[in-house]
DNA sequence: CACAAATACTTGGAATTCTAAGCTTCCCGG
DNA sequence: CCGGGAAGCTTAGAATTCCAAGTATTTGTG
């Protein structure tokens, strides 16, 4: 067992089979992955400041665009599953960005609306995503951001069809 | 406060802040965090029913490409903090894919080395990889499939450049 | 109307990842 | 050659996320 290494530079001698190439800096989904690791980082830290965590930052971005969701439908719009949701929105009770009120039509329901408080943020925060999106971008053509963004929906699209 | 909604498709009426826009299916670093995920699921999907999670998959990525890495080394070109190298590399140990050499010439570094059984992986699991890719992107014009990876390695090295 | 099934949220437990702090081992200046 | 600091790995503890199972409420069917 294991006469092993030290000659195993090139090629293998003929019997073996053949090795497949794939090469991160090639593969469309480690440069995803990278870029996206990479993006998520520098925003975390210029929202944090605010005291915002970047698993907070993605359910305040939909309630400033639609308040008093209810947590399925928040859940569904973030792209997270529901106990996701339970554990953001406690820590967003619990710094005042959000009340959750229970539904009086169906008591199933909670809808979660935004305080003043959660609010205001929306002004503070928005420009580092828009600066962080501008400086990660600059010296790219609009034509290239714009057919970089479209090929990221389609993608996502055909993925998200996929798994579900 | 809070007169409030119904109108308020054009500009504010003048007293408020102005409100900035910025879209989600706008903003390339929504559409990268969706694109991501789902590209991340669907490989794991793929990958777990071989006993690999996507965790161990970014070490044995790097490992097939260069084997007897330091756990130093592995890190940085994973890109991962060391207590997670730590971590899933306990969880590969266990599986026997690798195994932990502690270097003779300096007693501090441990080298990893991949086993039979975690070499013999690669070729098992790279054209999942392949196939995802290639999934996800069908449709998607060569030129275009160029664009996205120049642009995406573009901004990889800016966004890393900037937080260290 | 009763009650089984569906819906909506919550809890429990595991996996992944990070920061901070700890332990060995090595290196260098005096 | 000794002692302080650097280097490399590990441990501890917290945050984020998931799946599975549990609880409460509503709906639909006989």
């Amino acid at each position: 067992m294991a006469k092993s290494s030290e000659i195993e530079v090139s090629p293998e001698p003929g019997e073996e089979e053949e090795r497949i190439e794939f090469h991160p800096e090639h593969s469309t989904g480690y440069l995803l992955r990278d870029t996206f690791r990479a993006f998520s980082k520098v925003l975390a830290a210029r929202i944090s400041a605010h005291g915002v965590t970047i698993g907070q930052w993605y359910f305040l971005r939909v309630l400033w665009e639609e308040d008093g969701l209810t947590q399925r439908e928040l859940s569904q719009r973030v792209g997270m599953m529901e106990p996701t949701t339970v554990t953001a929105l406690n820590g967003m009770e619990k710094r005042s960005y959000v009340r959750r009120v229970r539904s009086t039509e169906d008591r199933r329901k909670v809808n979660v609306f935004l305080t003043k408080k959660g609010r205001s943020l929306r002004n503070k925060l928005l420009p580092y995503a828009i600066e962080v999106n501008q400086f990660a971008t600059e010296g790219v053509s609009e034509d290239d951001l714009e057919n970089l963004r479209a090929t990221l929906r389609h993608m996502r699209d055909r993925l998200q069809a996929e798994s579900g």
